[in-house]
DNA sequence: CCTTGAACCTGGGCGC
DNA sequence: TGCGCCCAGGTTCAAG
């Protein structure tokens, strides 16, 4: 569910009730998500304080003292969410069946900070995410991070990485930006939209936005701006909350009213003067957007 | 090596 | 109201 900018307003959400604060106990309600959690897992989590929380691609990285490195991955449905402590219940009281959300409450961290004891829940109906612990050391080799791409923030994409990614490849556009090893953190939705920005077809070869030397096309110069773009707004829109996706304090992002094509089968192209219809096609299994009439 | 498709899960929406 | 089918932000395998 969550792409790169969802997990991103996930970690700038949790940083501040986390970092600093100490996780007196971890809470596996089940023993596994899509995997098992790893042998050791809450043990290891017990009485560590959380130095900081990080981000690479859709993964949350929980850097904690002694070492040791949770990496999280949402899935497609998994969130956390910030709640107090633990509501007092009383004995003998007649038992009543929890909430539909709750049954999927899978890990709950039990945390003791400045403010008081405070509880971080991860919740994930469909159980696609999973978790990892690993060392700070040599965190980039881990197995899950290792093969990943450039992230697509900052200044760090350009068009001629991409380029020298995309060179040769007669895999659909669609498709090569959607491989974590291109870029790290893209998903469905952003794919859709940067591919729309451009007025790039989601069906183009991606070596043809490649020169016989290797260059970048301006095509492509104007994709790796959109990009950019894209997961720029996304972020500073806090994300977009879609079904039952929300932020861990709660709120809700906004970036879904800003989509263009995502979503939006059957209705106006929003590019200025074209007039077409955005429809969707599947490709590889997935539901791709775009508008036939602009994008090329 | 490359690409596609199935699998992993639950829940919501729709047509009948 | 109920049932069956399709769809959903991702990743990992197996198979071609």
């Amino acid at each position: 569910m969550p792409e790169l900018p969802e997990v991103e307003t996930v970690r700038r959400g949790l940083a501040p009730v986390m970092e600093g604060a100490v996780i007196a106990r971890a809470e596996l309600r089940r023993p596994d998500l899509r995997f098992p959690f790893p042998a050791g897992f809450a043990e290891a989590l017990a009485g560590r304080r959380v130095i900081s929380l990080g981000r690479r691609a859709k993964y949350l990285l929980i850097d904690l003292d002694g070492g040791d490195v949770v990496i999280a991955h949402l899935g497609m449905s998994g969130s956390f969410r910030v709640a107090g402590p633990r509501d007092e219940t009383v004995p003998g009281e007649f038992h009543v069946p929890r909430g539909k959300d709750e049954r999927h409450d899978h890990v709950v961290l039990h945390l003791e900070t400045p403010g008081g004891p405070q509880r971080v829940i991860y919740n994930d109906p469909r159980r696609f995410g999973f978790m990892d612990l690993a060392r700070r050391e040599g965190l980039s080799e881990h197995p899950y991070l290792r093969e990943l791409g450039i992230e697509p923030t900052g200044n760090a994409l350009d068009a001629a990485y991409l380029a020298a990614r995309l060179r040769g490849r007669s895999q659909p556009l669609k498709a090569a930006l959607l491989d974590q090893k291109t870029i790290a953190g893209l998903g469905n939705i952003y794919v859709c939209e940067a591919l729309w920005r451009a007025h790039l077809s989601p069906e183009r070869a991606a070596g043809t936005l490649v020169t016989a030397a290797g260059k970048p096309r301006r095509e492509l110069l104007t994709l790796t701006d959109a990009i950019r773009a894209v997961i720029a707004d996304a972020i500073e829109a806090g994300g977009s909350t879609l079904r039952d996706h929300i932020r861990a304090d709660g709120s809700l992002g906004y970036f879904q009213h800003s989509f263009s094509v995502y979503d939006r089968e059957g209705e106006a192209c929003r590019t200025p003067g074209c007039g077409g219809t955005v429809n969707r096609i599947v490709q590889s299994g997935r539901s791709t957007f775009r508008c036939v009439a602009c994008q090329k």
